[in-house]
DNA sequence: GAACAATGCAAAATATAGTTGACATAATAT
DNA sequence: ATATTATGTCAACTATATTTTGCATTGTTC
């Protein structure tokens, strides 16, 4: 499966996962978990994540196709 | 505060609370909540959401400002 | 004005998001 | 080679999203 946007955002920005989860106020499993895929963050730690790393939930999140 | 953009797109939709539930396999007090604001849903729920409604993540939860 | 549909609200239960602490490993730096 | 940083994972815990049941209220509609 495809690498997650999140990750990819987060290394253009340099971030280690720990850096991106001080910065949204979690801990860094989260931040990996969400990475890996396995998980199903709630909607404000969403808009967190997209705050600080400078992208729209779309551009994270949003799958086009069906 | 704001009418919230779900209910807004639930009654363009004609659909009651309970039809919108329906659609996404959760109860109508969830609906209620997320429609209240009183409520920070899941991203599958809100991908879910979005999709039955015609709208996108951003569309539904975005807010541009600070 | 009784009957019914749609919504709000609330307490108790269940599922799962998110934490904490700890250990293992890979990569890189020194 | 060893110290350090970044990541994966796991078990046990806590917080909270979501359910379930139930009752009250506000329109309709007949």
């Amino acid at each position: 499966m495809a690498v997650s946007r999140v990750k990819l955002a987060r290394v253009a920005k340099d971030w280690s996962q720990e850096d991106l989860a001080k910065a949204v106020e979690v801990t860094r499993q989260t931040i990996g978990l969400i990475e890996a895929g396995k998980y199903n963050p709630t909607l404000n730690l969403c808009l967190r994540l997209a705050k600080v790393l400078g992208k729209t939930l779309d551009e994270l999140f949003w799958e086009e196709d069906k």
